[in-house]
RNA sequence: GGCCCCGUAGCUCAGGGGAUAGAGCGGCCGCCUCCUAAGCGGCAGGUCGAUGGUUCGAAUCCAUCCGGGGUCACCA
């Protein structure tokens, strides 16, 4: 149940009904017809901007086509009012059992509640983190990964056929440093001192691996050339890095449904039929890039490579897919990548990135464009940097000395429904702080926290009314005589709940997950504040004498429970029943 | 220099064509015999970075500029 779609349904009909009858012109574009939320409670529960983007292809006043519109929309029993108002809005009320309906409507779908189909079971590819696999995930990645699974979550409850994907790195040069560090610690592991050369990973997680190894192979990869044992070790190291983040992921809560690996996309002529499929194009040829302009390195020379035409897409440049001696770069086994995400038959394509990554963003959707033929869309969500506080200090991250804060350090400190919650109270292009202090704080400044809150009281209604005797199951709630939740504190808040599908909606075509959070919090803060009124209105309490009184106001605490709970489901957050 | 992101209350941030621009923190004033006061209510606080443009209507879209951050040859 969507009522703010159901009075837009309502709505256009009675637009057509009035183009029908010839009191409106035949033929008008009803898409920009809008019902929503009036930003002034006092205008009503929804308004509607029909008159006013009618005015102009009518040819009519505003007032003339409102005045029609609410003539018409006062004969369905929902609403109670239309009153034309400013420029030229069209403010409904509704009656309150239209409200009231929507408590039974939410304890009887549950966390169903707000589901859309607006996916219309689009397939999606939600590729995220992708970390290289060197190394433990640390602070930038978390919040990848909390963006990613939960725009995945929110993508998936709005109707899409979503499938989470990793892509592993394993196919650069970065996977040969790595198994020449991890060479160095089975060394140690046999009692020699390591050599970590500068370029080399020195972090202590690699010692383990050094251990393996020595486990696996005992002596025998000892004094021996490079070429004797640097395959072997690098995918074995490969191996171990991706089990250690994958345990990181799972400690977040994240589950991908596919990893992909760069490094067997090679040899299987996949790169190279990408590559001649864009040459087909006209979009690969052979050429020598000028130098780079502001700060030119100074051992820039002249080369010739094999370079795409992303200029033709407003990048700066073109882009290299050949080094110059003759190898793949990075960018060749992404295309083919991509090509393949194309292939698989995906409608959409969403690559959450690190801010760094920005330069990227155009030839990666150049190339889905053309190897699409404009039929797959690409979004890439940059995610801004983390900033770490503690005590009111930056905490410093430092990979070179190999002290860095992991998302393990985070998710022992604060718990991974900090981290999640936390992580999304931001838009994905700003910064986000992250500071220590306030995110296990006990009080409304923490929206986790007040969140669960809020959640946490729901439940606390329903142990005392259980205590009294009640019957709080849904099935009895349910049925509860909705008539008694009639004071405008009780409206108000199902009027929130009333949002819920709509803001799905608007969060999951924006792929804006952290709008998500918002909402909860607003909901939260509206509960509480009815909560509170009970203070000083006995009649506002939810557990009341007569029975039949306390089942409406207790179903109504029950829906607010329903709906935090499916919002905080989709961000990837374990609502709590109790506070401690 | 090019490209990307940001600029909204003292601070941290929502809102991203629609009415009198919102929330939290901080400040001031109130509210616990009663479901958790870990909370709630109220007051004060704004030329939405600037200037032009599009529009019936701009914080929102476009252009230019000013601040802040990021990024910029075969790395990944």
């Amino acid at each position: 149940m969507n009522l703010f779609a159901d009075i837009r349904e309502l709505v256009v009909a009675e637009l057509e009904a009035l183009m029908a009858e010839g009191v409106l012109p035949k033929g008008l574009d009803l898409a920009a017809v809008a019902v929503e939320p009036p930003r002034d409670k006092g205008h009503g529960d929804m308004a509607t901007n029909a008159a006013m983007v009618l005015a102009k292809p009518a040819g009519m006043a505003p007032r003339a086509i409102a005045d029609a519109l609410a003539a018409r929309l006062m004969e369905d029993p929902r609403i109670a009012g239309a009153d034309v108002a400013g420029p030229g809005f069209l403010n409904l009320r509704l009656e309150p059992a239209a409200w009231q309906g929507l408590v039974r409507a939410v304890l009887e779908q549950g966390t169903g509640y707000g589901r859309s189909s607006m996916g219309g079971d689009r397939k999606v590819n939600v590729e995220f983190v992708s970390a290289n696999p060197t190394g433990p995930m640390h602070v930038a990645h978390a919040r990848g990964a909390v963006v990613g699974d939960a725009l995945a979550a929110l993508l998936d409850f709005a109707g899409y056929a979503v499938t989470r994907e990793y892509y592993i790195n394993d196919g650069g040069g970065q996977v040969d440093v790595l198994a020449r560090s991890a060479y160095e610690r089975y060394r140690e592991a046999h009692g020699l001192s390591p050599e970590i050369a500068e370029g080399l990973y020195p972090g202590d997680y690699l010692i383990p691996v050094g251990q393996a190894l020595k486990d696996k192979y005992g002596d025998s990869l000892l004094n021996r050339p490079e070429s004797d044992w640097l395959a072997d070790v690098r995918v074995f190291a490969t191996d171990m890095m991706m089990a250690m983040i994958r345990d990181d992921l799972a400690a977040l809560g994240v589950t991908m449904d596919v990893y992909s690996s760069e490094k067997a996309l090679y040899g299987t002529g996949q790169i190279e039929t990408a590559i001649e499929r864009l040459r087909g194009l006209g979009l690969i040829y052979e050429g020598v890039l000028e130098p780079p302009k502001g700060k030119a390195p100074e051992d820039w020379e002249p080369r010739e490579q094999t370079l795409f035409r992303s200029t033709d897409f407003g990048d700066d440049v073109d882009r290299p897919v050949k080094k110059s001696d003759g190898s793949w770069t990075y960018f060749a086994p992404d295309i083919a990548y991509h090509y393949n995400k194309v292939q698989r038959g995906f409608d959409e394509l969403i690559n959450i990135f690190g801010a760094d990554h920005s330069g990227y963003v155009k030839r990666l959707k150049a190339v889905v464009s053309a190897l699409s033929e404009n039929k797959v869309s690409l979004d890439i969500k940059l995610i801004q940097l983390v900033k770490l506080l503690k005590g009111g200090q930056i905490v410093k991250m430092s990979k070179r000395a190999g002290t860095f804060v992991t998302l393990r350090d985070l998710i022992d400190e604060v718990g991974p429904d900090v981290v999640r919650f936390v992580m999304l109270t931001r838009k994905n292009d700003v910064a986000l702080d992250f500071d220590f202090d306030k995110v296990t704080e006990q009080s409304k400044d923490n929206p986790v926290f007040y969140v669960q809150y809020a959640n946490a009281r729901v439940n606390s209604i329903l142990r005392k009314a259980r205590d009294a005797g009640l019957d709080v199951g849904d099935a009895t709630l349910s049925a509860a005589h909705l008539a008694h939740l009639g004071h405008e504190a009780e409206l108000e808040v199902i009027r929130k709940l009333g949002e819920w599908p709509r803001l799905v909606e608007i969060a999951a075509k924006g792929h804006e997950p952290h709008r998500v959070a918002f909402y909860l919090y607003e909901l939260a803060s509206d509960f509480h504040g009815l909560w509170n009124k009970g203070n000083d209105d006995d009649s506002l309490r939810f557990i009341q004498g007569d029975t039949a009184i306390s089942a409406a106001k207790i179903a109504l605490a029950r829906a607010v429970g329903v709906v935090i709970c499916a919002g905080l489901g989709i961000l990837g957050v374990t609502p709590v029943e109790e506070m401690r």
